[in-house]
DNA sequence: GCGACAG
DNA sequence: ATCTTGTCGC
């Protein structure tokens, strides 16, 4: 069994105090070099059955083109409670993750890293997890102030608690609604940026959010129906 | 007390 | 997250 696995907490109460010790664990630090392999992490979920699939894709940083893939199929043993994502996506995250042939340099999660409430989201976890760089790139808001980017993709906008920037509000393609990008883990805030761009050439969400997601949807829909 | 609240 | 077709616009 995985390490982060033992002792996980089963309530909200211990979720929290575990939140709160590894919260200072979390490094904004610059990247050792360039990654050259991307992964994408999703998480898709099934209400009747309780079922759920987690999947991870790993692309090429450069071309963008699919290296590597993992999934795991397991059931829900955490509820959805905002600001506790982590401990619902995280241990099947982390399974379907041993599985992968290579191992990539940068994980970009399907949600916030450090813009985050108590500053401890799935990216913090999955980075602190794997000993990794890691980012979230979110689809909607979840903590702290912003105003709206420019229309123009690249154009962002700090996110603010209080004085402190913990994210940037980025435009990934001109005229459309923009993502929620912070770090996890072992990455500053302009590399994760960065990154981001470069792996959203053509859509809103980077392709490693759309493989990952395309995936655990297609696996999904074969284990139900 | 009243909203807001990743997926 | 998920339930879900066509439709408006570039």
């Amino acid at each position: 069994m995985l390490n982060e696995l033992k002792n996980w907490p089963k309530t909200e109460r211990d979720a929290l105090d575990l939140q709160a010790r590894l919260a200072a664990e979390v490094r904004a630090v610059p990247l050792n070099k360039p990654p050259e392999t991307i992964a994408g992490v999703d998480v898709a979920y099934n209400d009747a059955t309780g079922l759920l699939i987690a999947a991870i894709t790993v692309l090429d940083a450069k071309t963008l083109n699919l290296v590597d893939q993992a999934v795991f199929e397991g059931k829900v043993d955490f509820p959805y409670v905002p600001g506790l994502f982590s401990f619902r996506e995280l241990p099947p995250a982390l399974e379907a993750d041993r599985q992968l042939k290579i191992r990539p340099d940068l994980y970009i999660c399907d949600g916030h890293g450090l813009a985050h409430p108590r500053h401890f989201g799935l990216a913090c976890h999955l980075g602190l997890a794997l000993n990794t760089p890691a980012i979230g790139c979110a689809k909607t808001h979840l903590y702290g102030t912003s105003c709206p980017p420019g229309e123009l993709r690249g154009e962002k906008a700090p996110i603010l608690d209080g004085d402190t920037q913990i994210g940037a509000v980025l435009r990934t393609q001109t005229g459309v609604k923009p993502v929620y990008v912070s770090i996890g883990h072992l990455i500053t805030l302009d590399e994760a940026v960065a990154v981001t761009l470069n792996a959203s050439p053509k859509y809103r969400l980077p392709e490693t959010t759309r493989s990952a997601d395309q995936l655990v949807r297609q696996r999904l829909k074969q284990a139900s129906g």
